[in-house]
DNA sequence: TCTGGGGTCCTAGGACCC
DNA sequence: TCTGGGGTCCTAGGACCC
């Protein structure tokens, strides 16, 4: 007999705007939405309260507080955020070891092995009211054999619910939905599906065509099918999430850059910033990359993979300079970008320098030595003089 | 009064090696 | 002289998600 997993996607509920309430009770019942107060500004999140008056997370300042016009507009506060994430995951591995973490505030859980004979949809009914009770945190918990299925339940009732979805269940609860409402499919695929006559899931879970469908959906075409369908992986891997691929920050500016001199002075504090969280998490990267949008908003990105992995501030700082300098198109500057990908944790690099003799090493390659120099120099020294002096 | 900032994964072409 | 196929790494760009 083939056994099911039994798999939670448990979503915390407008994250964000929960957070503030959880701080501020005072907010509770009142639309709130975080992002930056100006007429530019995007929200992030909005309550349920603001919701209601048609205000979306992605909305512009500008256009929610014409919908809403006594929304309250919260700065946004990631360290916030971060520390009741990390509440809500360890309380979450109180509960079974196998937690991946999605996002900042979802998780997909296999609780298959950690019953104990609790009917799954009372396990996930103590979850919500614990996080309720001890962080303040609503959430939704979908419920089903894969991941897919779950993460789709999740979604159906908001906040504050429960949603079992088996596969037994697709055809009714699933095949309905709008296709735009599918996991993965996207403002760019959507078109193109209606085209071939796709409106819903079930459409995609029906189609005849499986080669017209390719043209669209590409490798991922079986995938896709089996989801509609209700298949899909239920493989919760705890370990995932400890692997970052990549470091980065970027930042627009309202007014734009016109003096090459401001662009430089914009790519080095993204790339001290970028260079303080590799520190933070013990990565050197290989590669790094610069990414510029202009006032047209015209895209441009180069990246370039370095000899050795790295996290030295000046050496980040120069190739950031460099690829930009090959990038640059003499037109006003909307956003820029640094970021650094093929990363490696600090204690693996020690790991494979330690293969050479210290000797033999010195000869084969003093790059490696100047690595070394700046990740023991930067791990008892605050960082980034050289970058604020500019 | 268009469009933030953090990511992941995929694709397609090219270089290079065996 | 022309022409393999597999594999890996790199680069630019894009789709999607929270």
């Amino acid at each position: 007999m083939k056994k099911y997993r039994i798999i939670f996607h448990v979503d915390l509920n407008a994250f964000f705007a929960s957070c503030e309430e959880a701080q501020n009770p005072t907010l509770k019942n009142k639309p709130i939405g975080i992002g930056k107060n100006t007429d530019r500004g995007i929200l992030t999140t909005a309550n349920y309260a603001a919701r209601k008056f048609g205000v979306t997370s992605a909305m512009n300042v500008y256009e929610a507080k014409k919908r809403c016009p006594q929304l309250l507009v919260v700065p946004g506060n990631m360290a916030l955020y971060q520390e009741y994430s990390q509440k809500f995951f360890e309380y979450l591995r109180t509960l079974t070891d196998q937690v991946e973490p999605a996002s900042i505030d979802e998780a997909y859980l296999d609780v298959t092995e950690d019953l104990n004979g609790e009917h799954p949809l009372d396990f996930a009914s103590r979850i919500q009211k614990d996080l309720l009770a001890s962080l303040n945190l609503p959430v939704s918990i979908g419920i089903a054999p894969n991941r897919f299925l779950a993460k789709m339940a999740s979604d159906m009732q908001k906040p504050l619910g429960i949603t079992v979805l088996r596969k037994r269940d697709v055809q009714e609860k699933l095949w309905p939905m709008n296709i735009e409402s599918m996991y993965g499919i996207g403002k760019k695929t959507v078109p193109n599906l209606k085209l071939i006559g796709i409106e819903t899931i079930g459409d995609l879970a029906t189609f005849k065509d499986k080669n017209k469908l390719a043209k669209f959906l590409g490798n991922q075409t079986d995938s896709f099918i089996g989801k509609s369908r209700g298949e899909g992986s239920a493989e919760v891997d705890p370990t995932r999430a400890e692997t970052v691929q990549s470091v980065g920050n970027s930042k627009t500016f309202e007014g734009f850059l016109h003096s090459y001199d401001d662009m430089l002075k914009g790519l080095t504090k993204l790339t001290e910033s970028v260079v303080t969280r590799l520190h933070k998490k013990a990565y050197a990267a290989k590669s790094v990359s610069v990414q510029v949008r202009y006032a047209d908003f015209t895209q441009r990105s180069k990246q370039v993979a370095l000899p050795q992995h790295t996290n030295d501030f000046d050496e980040l700082l120069e190739t950031v300079e460099h690829l930009f300098e090959s990038l640059y198109e003499e037109k006003a500057v909307h956003l820029l970008g640094v970021s650094t990908t093929n990363l490696e944790k600090q204690e693996m690099l020690f790991k494979q320098l330690n293969i050479f003799e210290p000797k033999e090493q010195l000869e084969k390659d003093t790059h490696v030595n100047r690595v070394l120099e700046s990740i023991n120099k930067h791990y008892d020294k605050p960082l980034l003089k050289k970058g604020l002096k500019k």
